[in-house]
DNA sequence: CAATTAATTGACAGCGTTGTCATTATTGGG
DNA sequence: CCCAATAATGACAACGCTGTCAATTAATTG
């Protein structure tokens, strides 16, 4: 089990290391002959490039990270996979770092995070999600240092940086849709933080479906959570004690609704017979919940690994272009809407 | 903004490059006031040593893995905050690599993974977790190509790696106590998998409170789930449809303890007032349903971290002996088990 | 206090790759 | 068929650090 270099490559090949340095590197002006050899004898001997020599006389790390500050590991985590894949295909290690939230416990700005971060690891590029891709002084960081980013799902100026992100609005829509398809004229609608970008953009998807439809949008209350499942269940609980009377609830996230869930449970409600629900996100604890729920499934994944696709490019050719990918989402149609 | 490099450092600080390296090295023989020398010049001047070079000069890479093949993101997400966290202090990256389950979808064993991981990525060092952990084909790679790695929570062998671990029998004990302790004398098990190791201990810390309080086990139905919420929920509809009466339903994780919420809600029982629920982990789902769930904390976020620390250990002292630790877990009371 | 031994420090050669620039093929035009 | 222009390749010096081993200084002993 001992070492393959580029040398061995090189002398197998009958060219020089340069050369195959140049294949590995997808560097122009080599032979397609040239480059099958070099490719054969590699797959050959089993070569991998060695990644602290390469970093060293390239003065790349080979690392990119992706800076956070996001508390639903489910999102996390599938955002996590889809940039592993990208990375592990091209050879570069996929690293998460998470960000404290400014505040009281924590006295640093999510810029200044960055530059510790920076001074203190070489990355070569860096994936930022919500709520990190919104932060003009984290960017500025960014910008300076030199390192290029693209963004995930940014609620303003998404022709500032590559990104990739879905039409929450259109995905609101087509849920909304989904429920007066069942019958439903009476909805309710839990909206997020009203500075959330997305929660808006789901207001007004819900809204303009109901319009569409021709349905009375008076009967079609608008209550305000945070995204909590606690806030869920407050808002459905006020909601079944008040005079409105609706059949179906649809919430700005998965939590929220399966606030609602519990709520309408403890009421003794049939879900979805007496009241239909649906969320948003396709997270995992709608699937843990009994009836599913029904819900927008993000293609999180897919968002996380075009963006690292993304970045790669950015970092291969600076100056690159920059490019806004939408991803369709998918309507999870489960138990709790339908029987 | 350029960069400082080691030569820089040795001039500051008057000494040659190989003492500021010892220094950052932590190698023994250097004088205190010759170190302090270095760590002012090094502070002064913010200067990290360039991982690259280092990881070629020294064949290391810097970077440990976590292998895993947990489908629960919340599990990962602490596992991988913990080892994080002690990478980060170290100057390691931390690297999450998920496996595939070996079966229909996928013909690669743990243990060829792992191979073709390693013939394409150098790393120090490998966290392994359940059920990574006890597959002896991967640790046998692991091995002959000596890369030194610990385990987190091993069902088997613990003396033959360093791990990190919780007692689960204890913690299920505790968790039984608690639920006498409110006045319940008739309490349901539902277990996991009979293969998996946490899931028996837990099952023997129940028998053993029963025992050990006096009661009846007769009255105390075991009930086998498959750590899903679905099993949760059928085995809770079942128990329910059944002649035996209990007040108080124990699960050995909290997905399953979800599922037996659901099923109990939908059959209109209050609860915690005509059935009390208990899970087992401490994950998210359990703040996300209503009430929150009574659980069992796991410190996973410790037992990553320590492993962690132990895993630097052995990767700078080689053929280190192993240790076994065992933290604290944390019984959380919460709404399904009291008003 | 000289002679040993141990502790501390330094000189220098790699580590495996890429960047730079020189060199050699190849191509197209007259 | 020759020459310029362009494509393809190679030689060799970095890249910033650590390993090895020799050199120096401090501590200990009789």
């Amino acid at each position: 089990m001992k070492k393959v270099t580029i040398d061995d490559i090189a002398e197998a090949a009958g060219v020089s290391i340069k050369t195959v340095s140049r294949v590995f590197n997808h560097e122009p002006n080599v032979r397609e002959i040239t480059r099958d050899k070099v490719l054969a004898a590699a797959k050959d001997m089993r070569y991998r490039p060695n990644v602290a020599a390469r970093g060293l006389a390239s003065n790349k790390s080979f690392v990119i990270i992706h800076f956070h500050d996001n508390p639903n590991s489910d999102y996390l985590e599938r955002v996590h996979q889809g940039i592993h894949k990208c990375c592990r295909a091209a050879g570069y290690f996929a690293v998460m770092e998470p960000f404290q939230t400014p505040g009281p416990d924590c006295t640093l700005s999510y810029a200044e995070q960055a530059k510790d971060y920076l001074v203190e690891f070489p990355i070569d590029g860096v994936i930022l999600s919500p709520p990190l891709c919104d932060n003009v002084d984290l960017i500025s960081v960014l910008r300076e240092h030199n390192i290029p980013y693209v963004r995930l799902s940014p609620a303003h100026n998404p022709a500032s940086s590559s990104c990739t992100y879905v039409d929450d609005q259109a995905a609101a829509h087509m849920m909304t849709e989904h429920l007066i398809a069942q019958g439903h004229c009476k909805i309710a609608f839990i909206s997020g933080p009203e500075n959330h970008g997305s929660s808006v953009a789901r207001r007004t998807g819900f809204l303009a479906a109901l319009t569409d439809a021709g349905l009375n949008t008076e009967a079609c209350p608008i209550l305000h959570g945070d995204f909590s499942s606690r806030s869920g269940f407050k808002e459905c609980e006020t909601l079944l004690k008040s005079s409105s009377y609706v059949t179906a609830i649809f919430a700005a996230n998965d939590d929220m609704a399966v606030g609602v869930m519990m709520a309408a449970l403890k009421a003794g409600l049939d879900i979805p017979g007496e009241l239909a629900i649906a969320g948003y996100d396709g997270s995992r604890v709608g699937n843990i919940v009994w009836p599913p729920l029904t819900t927008i499934r993000q293609p999180v994944h897919g968002l996380a690994e075009r963006a690292a696709e993304l970045l790669l490019a950015h970092i291969r050719t600076p100056g690159l272009e920059f490019t806004q990918e939408k991803l369709p989402v998918q309507l999870l149609v489960r138990g709790t809407s339908t029987p």
